[in-house]
RNA sequence: GGGGUCGUCGUCUAGUUUGGUCAAGGAUACCAGCCUGGGGCGCUGGCGAUCCGGGGUUCAAAUCCCCGCGACCCCA
């Protein structure tokens, strides 16, 4: 009933394991697809709640669009067409008859929505317009499945805003990059690189794109979240014009930034070790659990009291708390199933507790035991909860900091990746040629390109020839 | 994209190499009853599989062959 195999023997398969076992998802019954059961759509449902808090702070509302588009839209655009349209699902009948125009289940709702916009979009004070949505996502994936990272059905919020300047969408562009790096690192506790993506990696149909990206345990890299700014490119072929007040005519600039349940699967990968999943406790739907430890010859009724008595305590601090009063369980058994379901903090109540006026405390994420004061029950929960947060990110950022590696040679590079994977911190002339040459030869692609320019220290890793930026490269998922 | 492994009760698995002993064995889960309870506790009984689908070879197929479907692992 446990994970069989080591986090740090087989890494993919305890990844497997993980998420099957702790009832995060399941592989449903369809090629490619997976279902979120509860406990990961809870997770989702936290990610949700902090993520809708923070754009509607900034003056976002949500919407929710069709999920079909029509070719026609979808082509418009010719280089976003070509970017997804290897991965389409087409639907092209209904009932018994064939589709005049054949739909695309969205891969992405720009042009859907930006049909739209054009005729919403008249004068500079419809600007900005700053829309998001919560929906399914279809990309028709031929490879292998893996659970929350490549699946042909997953779950996403897209924004979509329209501006009257580039500058005005920059600063769109940033600001959200930052939202998603203060959610990624201070709520699901798993530290990120941010910068630019270079033009081979950008989003089809895009100026340039920006992106959080995060290291996994087995040295592979994983975006984590994209911020675009697209320029005027779909505004032209979608024709989203407005009247400025110079009483002239522009098209609008826009932005489109996204993250996906994929952020779930790193949860599982960064935190996690060989009894199961450990969450951050503030993106656990489960904070604390209250195991009530019976014996027949003691009253049964004082112990339930007694943990009754803690869990609306806590709950009604603040606490994501939970009493599991089943009977038919054994606390052993109890301990291993919510070890599993990654809780931070367990608390055990049993005679011996009742009678010293104590709880027992147990942290998910070392594993220490400690016994405290019953009244004190609600500010060291609150106490640990942080310790355990903070626990759990400098964990993870110690780990990413000790595999950044700066390399000088492409003979280094290569030995780095194949030896230590990780992101790799290199010299590069900036010819996409040379990118493209090293992705074909290593797997390895350039993640980021930092904000804030470095000087570079040697000469291209793949021509030798006078570099222009310091970017850090990696294997992705 | 390339290579490999695999598919048998809900789940994990034995059996496949060498066809017959298998109307398929075990473990776990599930149900009933007892017993327990500070790390997946124990006992008794019960339920549960046309062996992934299709075709072929054969007196005989879970086992051999072909096609399909699906999953996983490794490599770029």
């Amino acid at each position: 009933m446990g994970i069989t195999v080591k986090k740090s023997e087989n890494f993919s398969e305890w990844y497997t394991q993980t998420v099957l076992k702790s009832g995060l998802a399941d592989y449903a019954p369809i090629k490619g697809c997976m279902i979120f059961r509860e406990h990961s759509y809870a997770i989702w449902e936290k990610i949700q709640e902090i993520f809708n808090k923070r754009i509607k702070e900034k003056g976002h509302k949500n919407v929710y669009f069709p999920m079909f588009i029509p070719e026609s839209f979808l082509k418009k655009e010719a280089e976003h067409f070509e970017g997804f349209v290897p991965e389409v699902a087409w639907i092209t009948t209904g009932g018994n008859s064939k589709l005049e125009e054949r739909l695309a289940v969205r891969p992405t709702s720009e042009t859907i929505m930006y049909a739209m916009y054009a005729k919403w979009i008249r004068s500079w004070r419809d600007l900005p317009l700053k829309l998001n949505q919560w929906c399914n996502i279809v990309r028709w994936e031929t490879r292998a499945t893996k659970l929350f990272l490549r699946t042909r059905e997953f779950l996403w919020q897209e924004g979509h805003t329209a501006h009257a300047t580039k500058e005005e969408a920059d600063t769109e562009v940033m600001e959200i990059l930052s939202i998603y790096k203060d959610l990624v690192e201070n709520y699901l506790a798993i530290p990120v690189l941010v910068g630019k993506k270079t033009e081979n990696e950008k989003f089809a149909g895009a100026l340039y794109t920006t992106a959080v990206e995060a290291l996994m345990p087995d040295g592979k890299v994983l975006q984590m979240g994209t911020s675009h700014n697209l320029g005027q490119n779909f505004a032209k072929v979608f024709s989203i014009k407005f009247i400025g007040e110079d009483e002239k005519e522009h098209y609008v600039w826009q932005t489109s930034w996204g993250v996906s349940t994929r952020m779930i699967g790193a949860l599982v990968m960064v935190h996690g070790d060989d009894k199961g999943l450990v969450l951050p406790p503030k993106i656990t739907p489960v904070q604390a659990v209250i195991i009530p430890i019976f014996y027949k010859n003691v009253a049964q009724k004082l112990i339930l009291e007694k943990a009754r008595e803690v869990l609306n305590k806590l709950v009604e601090n603040g606490v994501a708390a939970v009493l599991d009063d089943r009977p038919a369980y054994t606390p052993g058994w109890k301990f291993n199933e919510w070890e599993l379901k990654g809780v931070p903090i367990r608390i055990e109540i049993g005679p011996r507790d009742v009678k010293q006026k104590q709880l027992t405390l147990a942290r998910r994420d070392t594993f220490e035991r400690l016994a405290i004061k019953e009244e004190e029950i609600v500010d060291v929960v609150n106490k640990l909860l942080e310790e355990i947060q903070s626990n759990l990110f400098n964990r993870a950022k110690k780990f990413l900091e000790d595999n950044i590696t700066t390399v000088k040679t492409y003979d280094e590079f290569k030995e780095t990746l194949k030896k230590k994977g990780g992101f790799i911190r290199a010299c590069w002339c900036s010819s996409p040629t040379c990118e493209e040459k090293i992705k074909e030869e290593t797997g390895a692609t350039i993640r980021i390109v930092p904000f804030e320019k470095e000087k570079p220290f040697s000469n291209c890793i793949y021509c030798d020839k006078e570099a222009k930026d310091v970017v850090y490269f990696g294997r992705a998922y």
